[in-house]
DNA sequence: GACTAGTTATAAG
DNA sequence: TGTTATAAATAGT
């Protein structure tokens, strides 16, 4: 029994490790030096990478810019727009050190009338989202545009709702603290009343602690404002 | 039985396209509307890509540079060397070089900036009138925006209700146009086919007439198809 | 962020 | 290039 578990073991272990199954397996992430095998996996992964890169622009809205240079020197790149566009808009994230590349990109007469077509559809879309140039939709548009505000201006009253009560809340907990701040003062003026009175009664000179009292109001009241 | 299965089928077609059951089921590749499960979704699948993109550099031996810019305006980029270098080995493969040799006759960078700025611009209105990116604005600020959507709403439903009267309108004066013309077809056919007969009681010969009327009803058939 | 269950990418042939 | 079975990525919770 021991025997035939030792085998199972070296069986299993041999097949993880070097044992070639008919079947796909598991790889390491290391240059694969057989050139052959390189080209046909930089071929198929390259490819796996350029369809994610151009879903995730889709689904996401993102804007992606994808260089690749194989190791045989092939230049292979995806872009959602101009590859320049993007280049230039990476610009200004990165070190003062690259300035030398600016000269080289300076923008084009496309990325131009890109920026044109982009302003107009923005504007056009603007321009619906604000109920203005609907004549040219159709009821279904109608409805889908509908639907979509009123989803939109759920969003913007669920988030000033957020923030009032953020604020309600932050008002009732300042009250709090101001109304135990009051307490706290008030105590203290009785006391100094208190002392005050005891004072007035067993000597003639009121006159000083009077004013010293006034003084001390004062800055009470200044005190509540503050905070 | 036949309305249950009417039922049945519709709930069927309902549940494959539009709900959602409890399990991943295949998407479509078309933007995400909803603005959480769209974050959700760059930021699974930027990391999917950027593992790819790594991998692939590993394996190959080759030279990579990414960048991606999110809907928001983010910046995210992964580069096998630095990103300067990628760029300046990139730029030679394209044919901005010979556009900048006549850099004279070329709109000026500032036109660039400017139409940047508009874009950016435009989008943040946009994106605040769908309800993205709120978090920057007060609450005053979002009672307006609130009100601003509402209108516009309000706007599209009238349009929408407008065009939806015109379509009933329009649907009924045809019905009636139709219904009218039905009508005057059924007593014209009546006529004829009581003249058939009186013809047909006093007369020999009706294999004429009968297919007289026989292509007469034809036509009938034929007016009340086109309209 | 973790989990699960279908989906997608891909290693090997 | 196409196929197949498994690994990996990921949509929905």
């Amino acid at each position: 029994m021991s025997a035939r578990r030792a085998f199972l073991i070296l069986y299993t272990r041999v097949e993880i490790e070097e044992y070639n199954p008919m079947v796909r397996s598991r790889i390491q992430i290391k240059k694969i030096e057989n050139i052959a095998a390189r080209q046909v996996t930089f071929s198929k992964r390259r490819r796996g990478l350029f369809k994610k890169a151009q879903e995730l622009s889709t689904l996401c809205d993102a804007q992606i810019g994808l260089i690749v240079f194989s190791s045989t020197g092939k230049l292979h790149n995806f872009s959602t727009t101009r590859m320049s566009q993007i280049i230039q808009r990476y610009m200004p994230h990165t070190n003062n050190l690259d300035h030398q590349l600016d000269a080289s990109l300076q923008p084009q007469p496309e990325d131009c009338a890109i920026l044109c077509k982009e302003v107009a559809e923005k504007n056009r879309e603007l321009r619906q989202m604000k109920g203005e140039g609907l004549e040219e939709l159709g009821i279904e548009e109608l409805a889908k545009l509908e639907k979509k505000i009123e989803r939109s201006c759920a969003r913007v009253r669920h988030m000033k709702d957020v923030k009032c009560e953020k604020l309600i809340t932050g008002l009732k907990q300042k009250g709090c603290k101001l109304a135990q701040h009051n307490k706290r003062l008030k105590e203290k003026m009785s006391e100094v009343a208190e002392v005050h009175t005891l004072e007035n009664q067993s000597s003639s000179s009121s006159s000083k602690h009077s004013s010293y009292l006034q003084n001390y109001n004062a800055k009470l009241d200044t005190s509540l404002k503050l905070a």
